[in-house]
DNA sequence: TGTACATCAGTGAACGCGCGTTCACTGATGTAC
DNA sequence: TGTACATCAGTGAACGCGCGTTCACTGATGTAC
């Protein structure tokens, strides 16, 4: 068949977004091309028609989560209220809820620091966008600690089994965030 | 061949400790049985005279880990001095640059929260050591923001690919969780 | 003490499976006339 | 406007590979006599 237009770059759109999802939500290795081609309801075969590789999918993949981090990133901090909002939403039970949707550190950060010895995947994206956002929450001294806290959460609290506990990770690192950035704020 | 007393025994244990050092090194879906027992100088066959399963390892090797930790966590919190030097020793450059001796949390927690869906491994133990740590930091009510700011800052100073940014992670969170814990006890 | 036998930890070929990737192909549609 | 042809996104069988697991086996050593 032929397709005319921009019909060839959407697909292409449909696959890197897909890969996105799933590489949050199953990780990157467990994600398989047969699998991902078949959600899309096309055959296998056809991945190599956009990418040479697995691996190019994967750097094209991340950079679209980088991206996408964008609207939920508090792109200036103007006060501490975007920051507390921020942080309200990235601990919140939704975004525990859809790793698929969420923030690509959680899940696959692990993963990644691995794949730097085995295979030579430049997550490029992901780091600069790392940087980016510990730089936008640098006005405050702990923007590591926060980050880290944030990141941290969110893993634990999916992981864990134990339902109480899950919760009990999440409201307890917020409230504790909320609380510093609160105290190193008191005049705002 | 036959050999006696307690050498099954012994055999079984380095399994079990060599596959606890690769499942956080690797990973514990890229840790191969054939692998493994190559690494110890055995067939991959002999596995099964231990184990029933690649499972059975996986919930033997977390209850190690989770054990092993035991070591570098505070049992007791008589002041904030063991909480400091804990703290200090976490988030130190041995411990990021041995992910395969250290603390499982920050490897595989993105890994297990997956399991859940897709096999059956109860990482009971893994999560008993969790609430207990929490449970042991207690005393301050800030116990998860500091275990999940240290699991965080751990795991993403390993996969970030600029040594600086690492670095900078890894300090950064350090100097806040340190000043954080020195601000509540301001007495001792 | 010396010999015959039973044990069973470890061996290695073989299984079915899904992976990443290749490749000869198909056939609907855009384009040339 | 109608027809012939070229294009190329997508198809699906096939590849080599490593996985988890099975199984008939081996042979050094403990045990029985």
């Amino acid at each position: 068949m032929r397709y005319s237009g921009d019909h060839k770059a959407q697909t292409r759109q449909r696959i890197v977004e897909e890969a996105a999802r799933r590489f949050r939500r199953d990780g990157v290795s467990a994600t398989s091309v047969p699998t991902l081609m078949k959600a899309l309801d096309l055959t296998h075969g056809g991945f190599y028609a956009h990418f040479t590789s697995k691996d190019e999918l994967v750097e094209e993949a991340l950079r679209h989560c980088a991206t996408e981090l964008d609207a939920v990133t508090p792109t200036r901090l103007g006060g501490d209220q975007p920051l507390a909002t921020f942080i309200r939403r990235y601990l919140s039970k939704t975004h525990r809820a859809e790793p698929a949707k969420g923030c690509v550190f959680p899940t696959i950060s692990a993963e990644l620091g691995r794949r730097g010895q085995a295979s030579p995947v430049t997550d490029e994206a992901v780091n600069q966008r790392l940087a980016q956002i510990i730089d936008h929450l640098d006005s405050s001294q702990d923007a590591a600690l926060v980050l880290s806290a944030m990141v941290g959460a969110l893993m634990l609290s999916r992981s864990v089994v134990d339902p109480e506990l899950s919760d009990r990770l999440l409201d307890e690192t917020r409230a504790s965030l909320l609380r510093l950035i609160d105290a190193e704020r008191p005049d705002t």
